[in-house]
Parts: C-alpha cells; sequence; structure tokens
DNA sequence: TACTTGAATCTAAGCGCTTAGATTTGTTCA
DNA sequence: TGAACAAATCTAAGCGCTTAGATTCAAGTA
C-alpha cells in the first residue's frame, strides 16, 4: 500500500506509516476511541500532531455526502440607487478621513447574513458566503454542490437554476417570489400590515392626504410588489387619491422639481408624503434633498422601509418599518439545519411580523 | 463500470450512463469545451440538466487539493463587557419594539469579516466562517482543512494548534500577539501614533491633564498592550502623571464612584479623561454614567478606540480612533489569495494607519 | 488440550471527480 | 492503398478519508 508521501499536506497514510498501524486505526483514533487500545491511540494522535496533519474536509465530505456548510447566496448589488461600484482598495490607500457610509454597510442583507450566522454557529454548521454580480448558473450549481443547504437573497437569477438547485438541495428563498415547480422555504414579512400601520399613522396622526409611493426598477422585488398593493389598498380604504403606479425616484430629481417641493407647501395645508419602497431609496433621496435645500419634514415628508441602521444616523432620523431581519436569519439557517441536507418534500413558508417606527422623517 | 445509481444526488456517472459517454468526457464537456465535439458537448450538458446535477465540491477539492475558499475563524465574544448571552430566538418572537443594540452589532469584527466578504467574492473565492465559543483545537483544525487559507480574529486559542495550522495552510492572524515558530501574516494598525494624536488632542485642544486608561482583563488583546504603553509613553513626553496600571471598569461603577466623579469638578479645572481601550468598553461605560447621571463630557471625559459604527450613534458621540476596518479585511483576503494555498515561507506583516476621530464626548 | 469469544487491528472498497495516457476513428498525403 | 497524424473518446488510477467485514491473537472455557 506504497503511497507517494510527497511534499504536500500529510495523510492518514503518512500518520498511519509513521504510526505503525493501518488508516484504519488513524480514523479510529479520531472518531472512535473505543475501538482502538488507548495506548495506540495516544501514539497515533502524537504522530498526527508532530507531523502537522490536518483533516481533508473534502475527504470527509465526499465520503460522508455531507458538508456540515450551509450556504448564503447574494448578490452584489453595488449599481444601486447610488451608483456607486464598490472597486476595492486592496492596498492601504483607504478612506480614513471620512466616516464610512452607512448607506453601503450594513444594509438588509448584512443584518439577515447576521443572523445566519449566529445560528449556523450554534449549530456547530460552517457558513460559506458566496455573492456574484450577475446570475450565473454554473457558479450557483458549484456553490450549492458544496453545502448541505442554502439561502438566497433577492436578486436576478433565472428560475430555472434555482429549481434545479432545489431538487437536490433544501433551499430557502428570502424574501423572494414564489416559484412554480420544485419545493421551496419561503421567508418573508408582513408588508401588507407593515404598510397599513405607516400608511395609518402619516394619514391618522399627521393628517396627511397626498400620499406618493416611490421605487425604482432596479428594487422590483416581492416586497415592491406587495408593498405597493398595500399602499394603494390603504389610502383606497380612506378615501384618499389612489396613485396608479410608483413615482421613479429620478422625477424627483432636477431644478424644477426641487424647487417645487419647496414652493407647493402652502400655509395650513400638510406637506406632500413620500413612502419610499425600502430605507436605502429614502435615506438616497434624503440626502438629494438635503443638498438642494428641500427641507424633510418641513417641505416634503418621507417614509422607508426595513429598519436598516443607517435611518438613525440620518437627519432627520427616518421613519420606517422594521423587519427582524437577525430573526429571519437565523430561521433561515435553523430551518435549512433541521432539514439535514435533504430537499424538501413540499414548499413551505414563514412571515414575520413588521413594526412601525416613527422617527422624524414624518413630522413626528 | 457498473455504479449503483441510487436514490441520492445524480454523479458523473449517472450522466456518462445517460449520455452515453464516458465520465471524462463529461468532465470534458464542462471544462475543456474544445475537447469534445459540440455535439456531444450539448447532449451531455441537456442530460445533466435535465437529470439535475448538481457537481459535488468536496470530490472536486479532492483532486485539486484546492478548496477555493478562504476561511474567517473567530470567537464569540458573547461574554462582552456587557455579559450578555446570545441565546438565540429562533423563533418569531424577536424582540421588534426596540431599536437592535448597536453595541452588539456591527462591531469591529464585523466591519472587517466585511472587508474580507468583498475581496472574496471580487476573486471568485467563497469564503467559510466559523465563529466559536471556546478554544478548540479539533475544531479549528478541521476548519483550516476546509479553505485554502485563513484569517484569524483575536481571541483565546492555544499557541500550538495556531502554529500546526500554520504550518500547513497560510494563516493571517489580526490585531494577534507575534507568534514564535511558524511563519504569520500579521495585520495590525497603528496604535502608537493613534494614541498619540488622541493624547495630543486632549492635552493640546482641551488642556486635559488628569488622563487614565480604562481598559479590562476580557479585552487584553495585543492592542490593549499596545495601546496602554503608547498612552503612557504620550503623558510622559508631556511631563503628565503618567498611571502605572490601567482602570479596570469596574471601579468606576457604584454609587461612590459616580458621586465623586460628579463631585470632583471644579469650577475652572478640566474634567477628568478616561481614555478607553475600545469604543465598546467606552460606550458601556457612557451608558453606565447616563443611567447614573454622570455627564460626559462636562463631568468627564471619554474616549474609544476603533471607530465602529456604535459611536455615531450615541449621546454624546464617541471621540476616537478610527481603524480602516474593511480595508484590512481586504487585505487579509487579498494577501491569503495571493498565496494560492501555500503556507508562508516567512512571516510579513502590514500595519495600517489610524485616524482620530473628534466627536462630542471629548468636549468637541 | 482444543475451542469459543471478543478486543484490536487490518484489508480493501468506495465516495465523485479529474486527467494522463491508451485507444479508436477519421482525415490527409505519399 | 497504406502510413502518418490529429481529433474524439475512453480506461483506469488516484485524490484522502471512512467503514464493513476479514483477520489476528490472547484470554476464557469445557
Amino acid at each position: 500500500m506504497e503511497r507517494k508521501s510527497a511534499g504536500g499536506r500529510p495523510t492518514v497514510y503518512d500518520i498511519a506509516e509513521a504510526a505503525n498501524v493501518s488508516t484504519a486505526t488513524v480514523s479510529f483514533s479520531f472518531h472512535h476511541p473505543d475501538r482502538v487500545r488507548p495506548e495506540t491511540r495516544e501514539r497515533v494522535l502524537n504522530v498526527a500532531r508532530s507531523i502537522g496533519y490536518l483533516p481533508s474536509a473534502s475527504a470527509r465530505s465526499l465520503v460522508h455526502g455531507r458538508t456540515n456548510a450551509l450556504g448564503l447566496y447574494s448578490f452584489d448589488l453595488i449599481l444601486d440607487a447610488k451608483g456607486e461600484t464598490a472597486e476595492g482598495g486592496t492596498t492601504k490607500d483607504a478612506v480614513l478621513s471620512e466616516e464610512p457610509d452607512v448607506l453601503l454597510y450594513p444594509l438588509y442583507v448584512d443584518e439577515v447574513q447576521r443572523g445566519f450566522e449566529l445560528e449556523c454557529s450554534s449549530n456547530g454548521q460552517a457558513l460559506v458566503l458566496d455573492s456574484v454580480a450577475s446570475q450565473d448558473a454554473g457558479r450557483m450549481a458549484d456553490f450549492a454542490g458544496r453545502v448541505d443547504g442554502l439561502a438566497v437573497f433577492p436578486g436576478r437569477t433565472e428560475d430555472e437554476i434555482l429549481e434545479r438547485v432545489a431538487r437536490r438541495v433544501p433551499v430557502v428563498l428570502l424574501s423572494r417570489p414564489m416559484q412554480s415547480g420544485m419545493p421551496f422555504y419561503y421567508i418573508q414579512v408582513d408588508n401588507d400590515s407593515g404598510m397599513r400601520s405607516l400608511i395609518s399613522h402619516l394619514v391618522d396622526v399627521h393628517g396627511l392626504t397626498d400620499i406618493q409611493f416611490v421605487g425604482s426598477l432596479v428594487d422590483e422585488t416581492t416586497d415592491f410588489q406587495f408593498r405597493f398593493e398595500s399602499f394603494q389598498a390603504s389610502l383606497r380604504a380612506r378615501g384618499l387619491s389612489v396613485p396608479a403606479k410608483p413615482l421613479n425616484q429620478t422625477v424627483l430629481f432636477g431644478e424644477e422639481s426641487f424647487a417645487n417641493l419647496k414652493r407647493t407647501r402652502r400655509p395650513g395645508q400638510p406637506p406632500q408624503a413620500l413612502v419610499c419602497v425600502n430605507d436605502q431609496l429614502a435615506l438616497y433621496i434624503l440626502d438629494e434633498f438635503t443638498k438642494h435645500g428641500v427641507r424633510v419634514p418641513e417641505d416634503v415628508i418621507l417614509t422607508g422601509f426595513d429598519g436598516i441602521l443607517a435611518g438613525r444616523l440620518s437627519k432627520p432620523t427616518l421613519t420606517t418599518v422594521r423587519q427582524p431581519m437577525e430573526a429571519m436569519g437565523r430561521h433561515a439557517a435553523s430551518v435549512l439545519y433541521g432539514s439535514a441536507g435533504k430537499p424538501w418534500d413540499e414548499s413551505d413558508s414563514a412571515t414575520f411580523p413588521v413594526q412601525l417606527v416613527p422617527r422624524q422623517s414624518c413630522g413626528c
């Protein structure tokens, strides 16, 4: 059973040889102490330590058919509302003189990810992360082949590849639209009641009547859809005028628009409200407004959705609807862990509650 | 070449059989398109798609001896200054009514981790995360066997296991003390100049003279050591009285201490300054002070170190020294990626600059 | 003494993939 | 027509590990 004991990492064969036992005994020494005589085990372990043995996770996984790792697949939303690219200054010329931009981190996905991490950690699972720029069937398939289960964030993916993966591995979809074919586990939030309580607040507490919905095409996730529909329904239920379409934020920018926003407001009449599809967009708009002298909430009222950290740092702070992001991430990991690597038998879902967080931007 | 084509995930053998080719051709179809006739390739790929094939990363890694994944190993610092445990509410009973605690997230490690993630992503490497509660030689070794290189955050680990891993895999140590044996790549910050400019600010701008260093035993990282020494050196250079030992935060708490802090200040005399080893500690202390009526910066001046986000949200905001956390994480990943899985030949290091960030807590 | 028994250890197959080298097939040219 | 060569495909070994089943051996039993 001669093996090349080349310069690479030492293997069980190297240990076996040096300890004068078979590889079976080596393996037993690590994993079934009772099946080997104490002094033999001792000897094996010592040899292993002294030659610097590191077990190969790949070989192990190959045998067991399990990796003991859960995956989280996300999409670089780099070309965001803000249009920034995340070119990486790998060198040390980091921008230290400015406060890090909270509109880049931590975002929604980061907080969900944190929950996922915590849960993996407490289940002793490794966490494998991959985030890609564009959809890439191969990449996703390869990724799926690395883990016992995975959660996928919103982003452009062909349904087909998702189905393909779900056929072999349990997949959790985070705030993603329903798929047709294979079973998935959907994790979502109660957008409807969130939006209702937001509108209720704007109307009943602040007496607003002119309310628009703002969302850009880039953000057309499921949430976008649901939120806009609930938005319309809420206004309709109150007999207020219901926008047929969401506003694209670009129409808000430009000198005429800014001037208009500042002027529009007549004494005694409440300002217009812009209900944004999420915090990121709201904060971006807030930024532009501030730059151009449009005052929030005096000239116009602005609200977000999600409850990202940045909304607590902005001036004014951002009224929003908070999602239990960490809990959602935890739940995703927990459900995957429970599946033990077997694809779901049937689709299932969990809907998390949300909570209105009134802050300054709505006039509170 | 009969293989059991059981109910498990389909393999190259299944594809080969269905497409009536050998496994070699299957493999070539995926990875060496030029070595197979276009129509054959087409056929193979179609079969693969239709039977729901997912390549096994384990098998691949086993063959290649590389995983194309980089690891980040961290320690649950859960039993922190704050003494909270991170018991996981996996269920939906998340606490939605309160703002998430920024003293739990994002912290120093999270921001470094983000940089690491970004760099992995842009190099097409998967990122494997593991965070453990206590040192556990086996766990760390297993983890190391999963990746082509890894970075390790500060935390209690036996040096020996670190050495063992470093012998076979490139290891980056983040703000960790120098080791003796094997080569490592150290990533650190210029604690010295950071501390100097902080002291300079307190003394030269605010005219302070009574300056103490606060740090708890839990935080005894390398940074602790360096920062305290620079702290002493700075004071000494200015002829101010130099504390021989750091204060443990516990001595600051208790009614007598609070009362004392409020009383001490005589008109015209500047308040005492508490230079904390890091932001987390400073913010925790700030919290306690606020609860007990000790005013910052009026009664006492407080500074941190690191530049975590929470310091921008506290009242008052926290004067600190900012580290380029994201850049450090990026650099770690970048260096590991460059090593192509080969352990370092010799130790090396990179020291990142820091930047004083004066905010309200120092009286600015 | 011959025989059973169980503990300790070993042999060898196999996990799913890649790839060097062998084989087959098709084409070109003397 | 057959040799020479290239293209397409195949055979089979091997990556490092685990584990069922075989083997060895010492102790216990009749």
